[in-house]
RNA sequence: GGGCCAUUAGCUCAGUUGGUUAGAGCAUCCGCCUUUUAAGCGGAGUGUCGAAGGUUCGAGUCCUUCAUGGCCCA
């Protein structure tokens, strides 16, 4: 296929390169280029710079050549503006030149702003420079990327070819910027805790391990933030936050990657009624200055963020649904025997509130459609949370639901160090039953909360998943840059 | 872990009942064209049909295994 090297469309562009060089025009020693414009303001101010002269950087996402004039689509950060290139305006040596670029290349025009007869605003290139050389093929130009392979091993070509998905990443940001806002204006604090532990507490997940050499020892990477928060909150500060990575070695879904991204935040002083109306707060407010409304839309159904949230309790709302009333049920083979009469599958290694926990996941949760506050877990699955007086068995914790899916966990934290010890007891004891995801036992933690930590209302929040439901994404993989994958055989 | 689906040119996709030399559009290359815009017109090149086996006179097509991804379930 000898013939056929010369169609080598990576050859074919290192040739236009090594002429481009040739004639004086080197594609990479540019350093800066004098923008002045963005192609959004040059359609947007027609009126005021028509005539003028203007200056614009961006990738060549069209050419349209007609013999001794030609048209470019430039694209930038803002969108398109299309260049039109001249033998007269631009000189027959660099009118040449145009030959040598390709879809793909970065070029900096500088020209007049005017209107062609069908009306674009269009800027007559007087002179251009080639800013960088693209050696690869862009995705196809009317379809854009749609290998969901490609989209998430290359996602610069998927953010190049397929504007939406930058718009989706745009609105992660200012959600993420927005929520620091919010929590800024009210008094919180944001910090950074270890992303490094020698325990992965804060939640029942299991973590990835990594080995610290120097120090010859274990350590895993957080699952949760929420026992250095804590600490924090014994140290003084009444309101904290931190937005940041966690990691769970489990597995992948639409809804799980292994690293993704959480809010979390203490309040003391409250508890979690007071996390409820924050919360309520937090989501009319983001979904108001993103979308301009409370009411969205996600995967078809239409949701309204207004606050009040419906606030359900679990064990009546369990009740109501199957005749049960789960404080009635007292061993874990009753529970599997409740479960099997409802139909719902369970791991004989769980134990009773697990089980609940799972029944509640067929039976409650998929009906949550309109933002509701789910409450009063079992204690057992809460070793964090502090008891309903009321009902000791029962924890002041809440989940909130929004179209099916947990967005957020919060509870009345337990300040009670007697009582965390015992919990963190039992949680030892199923461990050694067999159950692979209990809190570990944390004697540092502990010796904090020996100290005294005030009355605290505290909230996790999922970014990633508040992304999805503001952007109407079905997948965590189109909110997640780049997201976990196994490595590709052959390619990038 | 289980089920279903996908994988064909750089990209987006066709490919009939198993039948000759695997196609289209875009992109690329050559030629023409000074207000086009999915520009147009004329010409050209482009394939390990995801991988490995198998059935068959003959496999992109049927079978098995594997790989990667997607959706659903656990």
């Amino acid at each position: 296929m000898s013939s056929g090297e010369t169609f080598d469309p990576r050859q074919v562009r290192l040739d236009k390169l090594a002429r481009l060089r040739e004639h004086g025009m080197d594609p990479y020693q540019a350093t800066t280029f004098p923008v002045d414009h963005l192609s959004r303001e040059i359609t947007s101010d027609y009126d005021t710079l028509e005539g003028q002269e203007v200056s614009v950087a961006g990738r060549i996402m069209a050419m349209r050549g007609h013999g001794r004039a030609w048209f470019i689509d430039l694209h930038d950060s803002q969108g398109r503006i299309q260049c039109h290139f001249t033998e007269d305006e631009v000189g027959l040596d660099a009118f040449h030149l145009l030959t040598e670029l390709d879809l793909g290349d970065i070029i900096g025009v500088t020209g007049v702003v005017f209107k062609t007869r069908r009306g674009e605003v269009t800027i007559q290139v007087r002179s251009f420079q080639v800013l960088a050389k693209s050696l690869q093929d862009l995705p196809d130009k009317r379809h854009g990327l749609k290998d969901v392979d490609l989209r998430y091993r290359q996602r610069y070509l998927d953010l190049l070819s397929n504007p939406e998905v930058r718009e989706t990443f745009r609105m992660r940001s200012e959600t993420v910027s927005f929520l620091r806002r919010f929590f800024d204006q009210r008094g919180f604090i944001e910090v950074e805790t270890p992303v490094l532990l020698t325990l992965a507490g804060g939640t029942e997940a299991r973590p990835f391990a990594t080995h610290h050499n120097a120090l010859d020892m274990d350590l895993y990477l957080r699952i949760a933030l929420e026992l250095h928060l804590k600490r924090l909150i014994v140290g003084g500060y009444d309101k904290v936050y931190e937005i940041g990575r966690v990691f769970r070695n489990e597995g992948i879904s639409t809804r799980h990657n292994p690293e993704f991204t959480m809010l979390e935040l203490y309040q003391a002083y409250t508890d979690f009624h007071g996390i409820m109306s924050l919360v309520e707060d937090m989501l009319v407010s983001v979904a108001a200055e993103l979308l301009g409304s409370p009411v969205i839309t996600y995967q078809g159904s239409v949701i309204d963020l207004t606050p009040p949230y419906a606030r359900i309790d679990l064990v009546e709302q369990l009740l109501a649904k199957t005749g049960v009333r789960w404080t009635q049920i007292r061993t874990d083979q009753d529970a599997h025997q409740f479960a099997e009469s409802l139909g719902i599958k369970t791991d004989p290694s769980l134990a009773r509130a697990q089980v609940m926990d799972k029944i509640v996941s067929v039976v409650i949760e998929p009906e949550l459609i309109q933002p509701t506050f789910l409450w009063h877990h079992p204690v057992d699955i809460s070793p964090l949370a502090k008891r309903d007086p009321k009902a000791p068995e029962l924890t002041e914790r809440f989940e909130l639901f929004v179209a099916g899916r947990e967005l957020a966990n919060a509870f009345s934290e337990l300040n009670d160090p007697l009582d965390q010890r015992e919990r963190f007891v039992e949680q030892q004891r199923q461990r050694l039953g067999g159950n692979q995801e209990t809190h570990p036992f944390d004697e540092d933690f502990l010796t904090a909360l020996e100290h005294g930590m005030p009355p605290t209302g505290g909230l996790g929040v999922g970014i990633d998943r508040l992304v999805m439901l503001l952007t109407d994404s079905a997948s965590i993989r189109d909110v997640v840059l780049f997201p976990t994958m196994r490595p590709a055989e052959n390619g990038p």
